[in-house]
DNA sequence: CGATACATTGAGGTTTATCAATTTGTGTGG
DNA sequence: CCACACAAATTGATAAACCTCAATGTATCG
């Protein structure tokens, strides 16, 4: 459908333009136009900042637990993040996975309504839910922004809906390639061989099926040709429009 | 886990109650603390209904089809609509149920991305997207009042997404009944006697199961007493404790 | 380089789907 | 109000997709 790729500046360039950038963190970011932030101001940086923490996690580290009192939100700015939710005998559903620019919290109530871990490496901006509304409050732009996100969401879970409600096992695991390769491209990052960061135990968790399913569906495609692995965890893209009709049920 | 029936004001009282409002139709409405129109106050309504159409539809009428330009949103105001999706070899996936109150509209890009058709005969009040943006423009309310409700939205679909990916067909059934109880609960609706207005089908096609498992599981629960039928569209709740610990997954 | 976690492959079982028949419900016209 | 026609729901028998359990192979990281 597409290959075009778009690629991350690389580390010397990025590491210029963020010297060009002055004393604000914020104005230097490399997600600022993926993330909320991009809704305030170059002038109204600052007043983001200042409610602003860095954090960083190591691969397998608890961001926060489902049922905690969600005190914080927080936007992903390295790294892949995924959300998930437990049945009380341990089953499991991956509810999502988050990159750079994607923010955690929109679906969350008083409590956090899944549990965050991270995959791999990441960094994240951490805000304090109650500033956040209060900056939210004066800046009708950040809300703006933020309703547009969940809007976004929405649509998206439709597919995931879908996805896990009437799709096939070949179906669902070419669907989150595809998927993936999108949001690739999105964020500026290669679009082909594209990056599953995740365990295919995730990957399972996340499509509703088993690892030994996703397992052998993934040698499935592999065998037909319509993708390759360079590891585990870099998928080639061979047949991009085969792909998408059988991630679209053709 | 709960039990309390809130019922809805008889027919007179509605009457009575609709007479007493004066001319603004909006302002007797029976679903207004439920809908969009609750952000705005009593002396904004009339701008509201300047840019407001009412509909009504049969049963089996289709409402939009995915792929039409979205031109316009809807707030339902009596029975019941549902929002599909549909692969290319006709397998559907029901994507949600909507009842008085609910909103139409917030996941939907410049195109819908789902059909909708009435499963009931159905009121609406339709309004034009574009006039309402505009409005909503001058108040900020109506939009923060919108992100509230993605977000709720969003912490919903979480649940579907761990239903459809995770759970047995007799866990399916169980959390449906408990949902539709507990939705009508929060309309004013008897909790209790609960009304499936949907056919087998639309109830399989939304938890991603056939008729006949549907049928089946429902047998079940019958003959282990949790509920019994009085109509085949009308569930009576024996046993919640019970019913809550089997959508749970315990 | 070895230990350990992760991924793949295989054999067999379970749940749910499919296909088919029957029963029940619903709405319409006589 | 009843009889009929048609749609929806139920029930049964069989099949398929995916899961479970088990073994083997292969990255990854001290």
């Amino acid at each position: 459908m597409s290959g075009s790729e778009v690629q991350k500046p690389p580390p010397l360039a990025k590491a210029l333009y963020r010297a060009r950038q002055g004393d604000s963190p914020c104005a230097a970011c490399d997600v600022r136009h993926l993330a909320v932030c991009s809704a305030l101001e170059e002038s109204d940086l600052n007043e983001l900042e200042a409610i602003l923490h860095h954090t960083q996690l190591s691969a397998g580290d608890t961001l926060f637990d489902e049922g905690e009192p969600s005190t914080n939100v927080y936007n992903l700015t390295t790294g892949c993040l995924k959300l998930y939710k437990l049945l009380p005998d341990g089953r499991r559903q991956v509810t999502g996975f988050l990159f750079a620019g994607d923010f955690v919290g929109l679906a969350n109530r008083d409590e956090y309504i899944y549990s965050a871990e991270a995959v791999s490496a990441i960094t994240l901006c951490r805000f304090e839910k109650r500033k956040l509304d209060q900056l939210m409050h004066d800046h009708i732009n950040f809300e703006r922004r933020l309703l547009g996100m969940a809007r976004f969401e929405l649509a998206e879970a439709q597919d995931q809906i879908l996805m896990l409600g009437r799709k096939t096992a070949m179906e669902r695991i070419s669907s989150f390639i595809l998927m993936l390769s999108e949001r690739a491209k999105r964020r500026g990052d290669p679009d082909n061989p594209v990056g599953l960061p995740m365990s295919r135990n995730d990957i399972g968790d996340y499509l509703g099926l088993t690892t030994e399913t996703v397992s052998r569906t993934i040698t499935r495609l592999r065998k037909s040709g319509t993708i390759s692995l360079d590891t585990d965890h870099k998928v080639i893209i061979n047949d991009r429009e085969a792909l998408v009709e059988i991630a679209e049920g053709y």
